[in-house]
DNA sequence: TCGCAAAGCGCC
DNA sequence: AAAGGGCGCTTTGCGA
C-alpha cells in the first residue's frame, strides 16, 4: 500500500511525499491528483492511505471537488492517541515540530481556515511526524500491541473521514416539517427576543395558577420563590422535582418548561443556522470525548430530539437506514473480558433475555439493572444489591470493571482494548474525606473508561467497514450512492436510494460482525442489529424492542 | 459589560 | 423509581 503524505508550505504549494519521491502540488491541483492516485489503487484493489494533519482541514475541499478517498491516517488524532497510549514510549513522538503537534487542537468549523495565527502550526510536515508515529506503533511493548494500536488508528482516522463526509452530505431535513411541528406546538414565528404565544399562554396560566402576576417562569429563583409562597416545599425546579409535587398550577408549567426548551434548543433559530439546501449539517468531533466516542461542537448533533425526528426525511425515492446494536456496552464487556457465561448470554438478540434464560437473574430487569450498575458503579439501591450475586456469575466481566475502578482509585492510568490510554487523574484534595470521595468518583470514571471507549472502538470499525460497503452499492459521487448521514455512539442512519434498501440493512449487519470478529478476535460475540427502513426517522424503531445498552 | 459557573434538559 | 458513566446547548445569575 502506498503511503502518501500532505503537508501545507507557503503560500497555496502542497508538499506531496510518496515513499521517498518527493514533489510539490498546489491546493488547487490537489484534487485532481488525490483523484488519479485513488483511480489507480482502486483498480489495483490497494488505495493509497494519504497522511495529513487534519482530515478536517484536507478533505472538505475534496469532496466539494468531488473527490472521495478510501484511507486516510490522521495523524492529530494519532499524536494525540499514541501520546496517552500505554503500550507506547512517549519518547517515540519526540523530534522536529514535535511540541507543536503535542498542542494540536482540532481545528474550529467556525474559524477562517486560511488564517492563522502561528506559522509554524500551519506548516507542520506530515511526513516527519508520521515516521514518528509508525515507529512508535511498531515499537509499542507488549504481545499484539502494535497490531491493535494499528487497527485503533486506522479506525479513528476512517472515523474522522466519516465525519466529513457526513457534513458533506447532511443528514436530510424538512424544514417545512419541522416548522409545522414548531407552529402547532408554539404557535406562529415571534419577533426576535419574544416568546411565542404558545408558551406566552402558558406562562398566564401559570402566574394564575400560582397567584404571582410578575412571574417569569424561565428565573429559577423567582419561580422558587412563587413556588413556596403556594405551600409547596421543593429544593429545586427540575421537571423531575415538580413531578412529584400536588397542584394545579404544576402541568401547565411542567408544559412550560417543555416546550421552552423546544423553542430555544431545536426552535426556528435552530433551523437558520444548522439547516441549509433541506440538509441539517452539524460538526462532529471524533475522539472529542476520553473515552473516544466523538462529540459534536456545533448543531447539537448528540441530542437530535425526539420530539423533532419527524423532520429527518429521506428525499423522494430514497430512505433512511436506521440501524443501531442492541446493548452494545455489555457485549463489549463480555467480549474484552472474554467472559464465557456472559458471551453465552449474549449469543442471541437480546443479552438480558439471555441472562435469564441461563438462570443468572429472576428478570431481565434485574439483568439490566445488575449490568449498568456494575459497569457504572453503582454501590446503593436495587442495583447494589444484584451485584454480589451477578460477580459470582460472571467472575471475568465483572473482573474487569472492579480492576480497573481499583486502578482509577490508586490513580493509575486504565486502557481500552485496542489501546487507548484514560488521561491522569487530576489534583487530589488534601482533606481526606475529600480526597477518599475523590478517588472513588475516579475510580467510577476508570470502570467506565475501558467499556465505554472499547464500545467506541467497536463503532468505528463498524463504520468504517459499512463506509467501504455502501460505496461499493453505488456509482457517482459520495451523495449519489448510499451514504451515512448520521452516527451516535451505538446507532447509524443510512442515506439510500430506496431499491437498494436490503442491502444496506444487510451491509450494516454485515460490518457488524466483522468489526466484531476485528476487535475481539479470541472471544467472537454477536452484535444483533435493530435496523429499521423508513421514511422519517421519527419512525425509526417503532415496532422493535427498544433497549438501550 | 463581559466571562464563567451552575442549573436544567436533551441524547447515548 | 432512582442510581452510576459520557457528552452539548441554552439561559440565568453572579462576580470581576
Amino acid at each position: 500500500m502506498s503511503r502518501i503524505s500532505l503537508s501545507r508550505l507557503a503560500g497555496d504549494r502542497v508538499l506531496v511525499v510518496d515513499g521517498g519521491a518527493t514533489h510539490e502540488t498546489t491546493r488547487a491541483d490537489l484534487p485532481a491528483y488525490v483523484a488519479g492516485r485513488e483511480a489507480e489503487g482502486a483498480e489495483a484493489a490497494d488505495p493509497p492511505r494519504w497522511v495529513w494533519d487534519d482530515t478536517a482541514r484536507w478533505y472538505p475541499p475534496l469532496l466539494a471537488a468531488g473527490v472521495r478517498v478510501a484511507r486516510c491516517h490522521d495523524l492529530r488524532l494519532g499524536h494525540h492517541l499514541l501520546r496517552r497510549a500505554p503500550a507506547v514510549d512517549p519518547g517515540q513522538l519526540v523530534g522536529e515540530e514535535s511540541e507543536h503537534w503535542d498542542r494540536l487542537g482540532p481545528t474550529q468549523p467556525s474559524e477562517p481556515v486560511l488564517f492563522s495565527g502561528d506559522d509554524v502550526v500551519e506548516h507542520l510536515r506530515a511526513d516527519l511526524e508520521d515516521a514518528r508515529q509508525l515507529a512508535a506503533v511498531a515499537a509499542a511493548t507488549g504481545p499484539g500491541e502494535a497490531a491493535r494500536l494499528g487497527l485503533l488508528l486506522a479506525a479513528e482516522s476512517s472515523g474522522a473521514l466519516v465525519a466529513v463526509e457526513m457534513t458533506h452530505a447532511g443528514l436530510p431535513w424538512r424544514v417545512d416539517v419541522h416548522e409545522r411541528l414548531l407552529a402547532d406546538l408554539l404557535g406562529p414565528r415571534p419577533p426576535r427576543g419574544a416568546r411565542p404565544a404558545g408558551l406566552e399562554a402558558l406562562a398566564a396560566q401559570v402566574r394564575t395558577a400560582f397567584a404571582a402576576p410578575g412571574l417569569n417562569p424561565d428565573s429559577r429563583p423567582e419561580l422558587l420563590t412563587a413556588l413556596r409562597r403556594a405551600g409547596l416545599e421543593v429544593a429545586d425546579t427540575r421537571a423531575s422535582s415538580l413531578r412529584r409535587l400536588e397542584h394545579p398550577g404544576i402541568e401547565p408549567l411542567l408544559r412550560y418548561k417543555q416546550l421552552a426548551h423546544l423553542f430555544s434548543t431545536n426552535g426556528w433559530a435552530w433551523i437558520d443556522q444548522w439547516v441549509s439546501g433541506g440538509r441539517f449539517r452539524p460538526s462532529y468531533q471524533p475522539a472529542g470525548s476520553t473515552t473516544g466516542r466523538w462529540s459534536s461542537n456545533g448543531g447539537g448533533a448528540l441530542s437530535i430530539p425526539v420530539q423533532v425526528r419527524p423532520a429527518a426525511v429521506a428525499d423522494d425515492g430514497w430512505v433512511l437506514v436506521v440501524a443501531d446494536v442492541a446493548q452494545l456496552e455489555p457485549r463489549v464487556l463480555a467480549g474484552m473480558s472474554g467472559d464465557r457465561a456472559l458471551a453465552r448470554a449474549a449469543r442471541g438478540a437480546d443479552l438480558y433475555q439471555g441472562m435469564v434464560d441461563t438462570g443468572a437473574v429472576a428478570s431481565r430487569n434485574d439483568a439490566k439493572l445488575g449490568l449498568l450498575g456494575a459497569m457504572y458503579g453503582a454501590t446503593s439501591g436495587e442495583s447494589g444489591r444484584l451485584l454480589a450475586g451477578l460477580a459470582r456469575r460472571y467472575p471475568d466481566a465483572f473482573g474487569l470493571v472492579e480492576t480497573a475502578a481499583r486502578a482509577g482509585e490508586r490513580g493509575q492510568v486504565v486502557r481500552t482494548l485496542l489501546g487507548r490510554g484514560s488521561q491522569t487523574l487530576g489534583e487530589v484534595p488534601a482533606d481526606p474525606e475529600q480526597q477518599a470521595a475523590y478517588r472513588r468518583s475516579w475510580g467510577r470514571f476508570t470502570r467506565n473508561f475501558v467499556v465505554q471507549g472499547t464500545g467506541a472502538e467497536w463503532a468505528l470499525c463498524w463504520i468504517a467497514d459499512l463506509r467501504h460497503r455502501l460505496w461499493a452499492l453505488g456509482s457517482g459521487r459520495l451523495e449519489e450512492r448510499p451514504h451515512l448521514v448520521f452516527f451516535l455512539h451505538d446507532e447509524v442512519v443510512v442515506h439510500a436510494p430506496a431499491d437498494l434498501a436490503g442491502q444496506v440493512a444487510a451491509a450494516a449487519t454485515e460490518a457488524a460482525t466483522a468489526a466484531g470478529a476485528l476487535v475481539f478476535r479470541d472471544l467472537p460475540i454477536d452484535f444483533p442489529l435493530n435496523v429499521s427502513v423508513v421514511a422519517s426517522y421519527a419512525d425509526a424503531g417503532k415496532p422493535g424492542v427498544a433497549t438501550p445498552g
